[in-house]
DNA sequence: CTGAAAGCGCTTACAG
DNA sequence: CTGAAAGCGCTTACAG
């Protein structure tokens, strides 16, 4: 068996609770006696047993971390980061990939992985607000993205209607007027693209260029599905000399697509993404892409979630916490 | 507080000990019995306190996985595999990243993140065999990758050398005679760098082309670092007509400054890197690689690691697991 | 087939 | 400042 607080309390000759109080940080404390139990812990190679510690005070030192896929680069980079930030606060973070699918992004909430966890960073993608309302219990949760905004919930998103609006007019005054837009969802103004969609929509209206619905394909946020949106828009014959796509392998996916099919980049078709990945800056052409500050989300939604684990930020309204962007103008549109 | 086994066998009229059987599944019950239990487990939204049952089996149903960083693509993709297979046995992915830090890498073999896991799979970097071997503890431990090749221990790999021998031989019969290697680090002939190098040693003999340590360049393995090793290459003047990153992600980096120099891909160069990430299908040009079955690896190694913590697998010596591999050629080397 | 009891390793009022 | 005791919610021999 491990050595446990009781072997700690018996070699330094005092109690269980004396062993606590040092392991605890306690402050009034004997430093003679907080020296005895500090060597007995060092001798015996004691480390405290987090379940049991778990057990009984309801904590775990552990965070929730929920989206469709680790495998996609932008929440694979924010994973990372994530887990920096929390480890610095001594929090490990716990990821569960939901596929984009209602039953598990709501199993999320509630069962083991909700006990697992103190706190909840959750993207969802399917479940909508009241179904969240409904399961969350009492533990913190924050919402991390746009699929849902709503004043019952902590958020931390970016600007993104702004960024794409930004975005846009850059291709626009780079005399684009035949923008193709990929990863939209049908009809959607709410949630990532149809934000997205909306700061498109505005960019073109402020430079009175009319919206085409024509150059509007829709796809799910994957290369070979932005590879294929680029493929099916060509194959009906539809005229573009840019292409936006809603995130960055969605633009990476049509960029090859045109390339391999002779069309310059961006000569004839400028393209860009938005998510600033690793890869955007090494692609070729670079892709020119919206940097969404993944560093000060990461940092700023794990000080929320600790802030509300500790009980040090009390308001009753959700917290919504939005984060800069940069437009990164690169090869793929100048 | 939560509902527990106690209200459970209070609201079901059976003792403690009748739902515990009902909810491990014991076979011997009474089908009366155990429907009671049933009902009023779906009655009151009872879910088992994993905390508490792990407190007291010792099992926690977690698997530790360590590797350097989460938003390396290769890990990325891999450790999404990963967690789906866990999750197909019961098991959730605890993700701990080392940053390619020695003490971070030890610390991981002992204290809390052990304690959390039943299991764990590693991918060291640093560390050695015999450092490990004394902190290993009792739980199974699977190693990952080729760092550390060790009879004590089990391993999942692939085959490296050979791999590398097949991707060298196909440039070679491209008519490429003076390949540049782009990863290595200097005089090894073990961990993944150096089995590749091997492969490609052997390539180079068995094809009569003489080895010119000069086409040999030390990188650590991202994109960034790629870039700037083709561009320490060129910039001293060694002539070369392909480059072998010795991963995706070098390969696609030296790919990028390559192409902004305006050297054609694979006009003039061809390149290859070596696993097969999502994004060296879609990169411009498509870039020549070496698959090495992550589904099969992600499957195997859970496989293994679960057969461990069963007690399904009893060999004394380690286990060693080599997955196949496949060479794909696409654009950037034909 | 089922029950009563002990105990996993901690933390936390409660005394003193 | 420190100790003795209870208890977090389970599982597991041990009886019967």
């Amino acid at each position: 068996m491990a050595v446990t607080m009781n072997d700690v309390a018996r070699a330094a000759g005092v109690s269980l609770k004396t062993v606590s109080n040092v392991l605890n940080d306690y402050e009034f404390i004997r430093p003679a006696t907080k020296q005895r139990v500090q060597d007995a812990i060092a001798e015996l190679g004691y480390e405290a047993n987090l379940t049991a510690r778990s057990l009984r005070s309801g904590k775990t030192s552990m965070l929730g971390l929920v989206f469709s896929d680790l495998s996609a680069p932008y929440y694979a980079e924010l994973a990372s980061r994530l887990m920096k930030a929390a480890s610095r606060h001594g929090y490990r973070v716990l990821v569960e990939q939901s596929g984009a699918d209602a039953s598990v992004e709501l199993s999320a909430l509630h069962g083991t992985f909700r006990q697992l966890t103190d706190g909840l960073l959750f993207t969802p993608l399917v479940v909508d607000a009241d179904a969240i309302a409904a399961r969350a219990g009492t533990k913190p949760l924050v919402m991390l993205g746009e699929h849902i905004i709503d004043p019952r919930f902590d958020l931390v998103t970016m600007k993104n209607e702004e960024a794409a609006a930004a975005l846009t007019t850059h291709l626009l005054q780079a005399g684009r007027r035949r923008i193709a837009v990929i990863g939209a969802n049908a009809g959607e103004s709410t949630g990532t693209a149809g934000l997205r969609m909306n700061g498109y929509r505005k960019a073109l209206e402020q430079a009175g260029v009319p919206f085409d619905a024509g150059l509007v394909a829709p796809a799910q946020w994957r290369r070979d599905t932005g590879a294929a949106a680029v493929a099916g828009l060509m194959a009906s014959g539809v005229q573009f000399d840019a292409v936006f796509g809603l995130n960055d392998v969605l633009a990476l996916g049509a960029m090859h697509e045109l390339l391999i099919r002779g069309v310059n980049v961006p000569g004839d078709v400028a393209v860009a993404g938005f998510d600033d990945i690793d890869e955007a800056r090494f692609a070729s052409p670079s892709l020119t892409t919206i940097s969404p500050g993944m560093d000060e989300i990461a940092e700023r939604s794990i000080s929320l979630l600790l802030d509300r684990i500790g009980g040090r930020e009390t308001s009753g309204q959700g917290v919504h916490v939005e984060s800069g962007f940069e437009l990164k103008i690169r090869e793929s549109a100048p």
